[in-house]
DNA sequence: CTGTTAGCGCTTTCAT
DNA sequence: ATGAAAGCGCTAACAG
């Protein structure tokens, strides 16, 4: 199959053939390079003849000339998982605004790359900087090249000084505390990998704060985020001696096998047990017993990534970002008062 | 803020002066240029330069050369819906098989635009061809412009010769031939918009189908693709006076909302009402009442959108495609046999 | 077998 | 107030 030539949009040459002018003139005009003065009848007769001839600049050489792509990469770890694709549609909004285009990189799960992998993307000057959230907890050293801009969002990675996180332990606050005033003794805190650092501060904060109100927490592991791994361990929470009254869920996944297996044993929600999701979705508002949740700033933390990532770009230093944007509990009908044990 | 300099990969002139060669030679070397015969010892004195130095081929420069940028862009129109996101992630590993990379951008769902409009991304050579999905039946004009290398895929757009879609008709026929099967003689189509092109097919085929098989069709278009307003539809199909007797249902979220109408309204499911999805996704299996669902193969469907639009990029004529994998009904238990009217 | 040359389209200093 | 010239890093046609 022969390439064809492209039809060449028109170069800047071109407008300035047109407008009788020099092409650096044109850029000059085009670009509003405040430090010209130019003539204002130059200027029009140069943005008419723009017009005319339909220009469009050049990425590719405005890219070559200025080692500026105008473009990030963003590094997920499932699309499959809706968290990933609202903080997706955070960071395209945003990047867009700021003039940036997104390239979304897939990992794929069978074979996870550690972050530094990625670096390529930015020698091969593909893209100007990186956002990542495909760390885990092992590989800390990460991105080390200093000369690759990047962040890690959603999940901590590298030595700190590029992390844009959420206020997990404020939403791992707000649900227990959600508990208590129902009445909960003794919870329950069903969520991913612990070699997930997100997995990893919700656990940490749970048990500070469980410990601190007296309360029995139980934390169990699903090795990963599918409905089966939720089924799994609901099935293992219905049939504990000492159920808790409370399950706090960490994705959607999750939180539909935990449900599927309390419906399977019989366990009433929210009269034998109580549920609460950590991902809030609209579906949930919808299901047989609609479920509590903490709804997180995930847009705005897609958002805050490409801030952070375009403040390393342009020289900005190391600083670690927490979007503070306040989280709301969602209150359905999966929380009651917890019953006496029996 | 200072923009601070890129720390600069080695470039092909570092490495020739490395091996003590022309930069061509190097070129030549390293792109593997099968007409040119090089010595192997010189060749083996580029590679390791290579490596000693650390080399990365500049994708800008590649790109300004060779008028190619190596990059895909893809118009979504919304991400919520998982749909689109199993799309691209289908291209996302097709591009990326073959050595593209693809930016995604998102149709902001209150300010939609033609098609029309993403042919700057083409003409500003960001990328060097575009995957739309935000084409309505209305604007058929879409990116007339031959020079702008282009595919609509899932929604048909243009003139056609340009579309990469399932087979929608099919789908239905299996949902359809299913409903038979367990006897029900009047059901109910709940769908998106009239003008989102793949509804329009799938409404066409029903009546078809349903005409052939002597089957009265009943069709209920949402506004939009959202649990609240297949809740609505949900609504005034259970308290119609001759409620059909399975329902088959355009999207996951119209579905949500639909079991959650029926619900509140009493109608059990599967013994009043039989219900089928257009979406197949694994949490379905995890519902209170499993639900029957159409697996269509998305992910096939995006990689040959990438395929179909390189084959455009490369000079291919404009060919329709239809997307043939084997489509399969995921049968759960939302489908009864047909109670006998009263 | 390898070097020379030219140029993709743009911006930016320097000169006038 | 505008033009000239250089060069970002690479590849491909042509020489030798």
């Amino acid at each position: 199959m022969e390439a064809v030539p492209r039809r060449r949009t028109a170069r800047l040459a071109d407008v300035a053939g047109i407008a009788g002018v020099h092409p650096s003139t044109v850029s000059r005009v085009l670009n509003g390079d405040p430090s010209a003065a130019v003539r204002p009848e130059t200027s029009k007769r140069i943005h008419d003849a723009a017009r005319q001839a339909h220009y469009r600049p050049n990425t590719m050489a405005r890219a070559l000339r200025g080692s500026r792509t105008g473009s990030l990469g963003m590094v997920v770890p499932m699309l499959r998982n809706p968290i990933w694709v609202r903080l997706q549609a955070g960071a395209l909004h945003r990047a867009q605004e700021r003039g940036y285009v997104v390239m979304i990189i897939e990992e794929s799960p069978d074979a996870p790359h550690p972050a530094v992998d990625y670096r390529y993307l930015v020698e091969e000057s593909r893209v100007d900087g990186l956002m990542l959230a495909n760390a885990l907890r092992g590989q800390r050293s990460a991105v080390s090249d200093p000369g690759v801009a990047h962040v890690f969002f959603n999940r901590r990675g590298g030595r700190g000084g590029n992390n844009v996180v959420m206020d997990e332990a404020g939403a791992v606050r707000l649900v227990i505390e959600h508990a208590v005033e129902y009445g909960h003794r003794s919870i329950a805190l069903l969520d991913g990998d612990s070699e997930v650092d997100t997995v990893a501060r919700r656990v940490r904060a749970a048990r500070a704060h469980c410990a601190r109100r007296g309360i029995e927490l139980q934390v169990l592991h699903c090795t990963d985020p599918t409905e089966e791994s939720g089924y799994l361990a609901g099935q293992q929470i219905a049939s504990s001696l000492q159920p808790p009254t409370l399950c706090a869920v960490g994705s959607l996944n999750q939180l539909f096998g935990l449900r599927a297996a309390l419906r399977e044993a019989k366990v009433s929600v929210p009269r034998d047990m109580s549920v609460v999701s950590f991902d809030e979705d609209e579906c949930l508002a919808y299901l047989d017993v609609p479920v509590t949740s903490v709804s997180m700033p995930l847009a705005e933390l897609g958002a805050a990534s490409v801030d952070a990532l375009l403040d390393r770009i342009n020289g900005g230093a190391a600083r670690d970002v927490v979007v503070r944007t306040p989280m709301t509990l969602v209150r359905r009908e999966s929380v009651a008062r917890a019953r006496r044990r029996p």
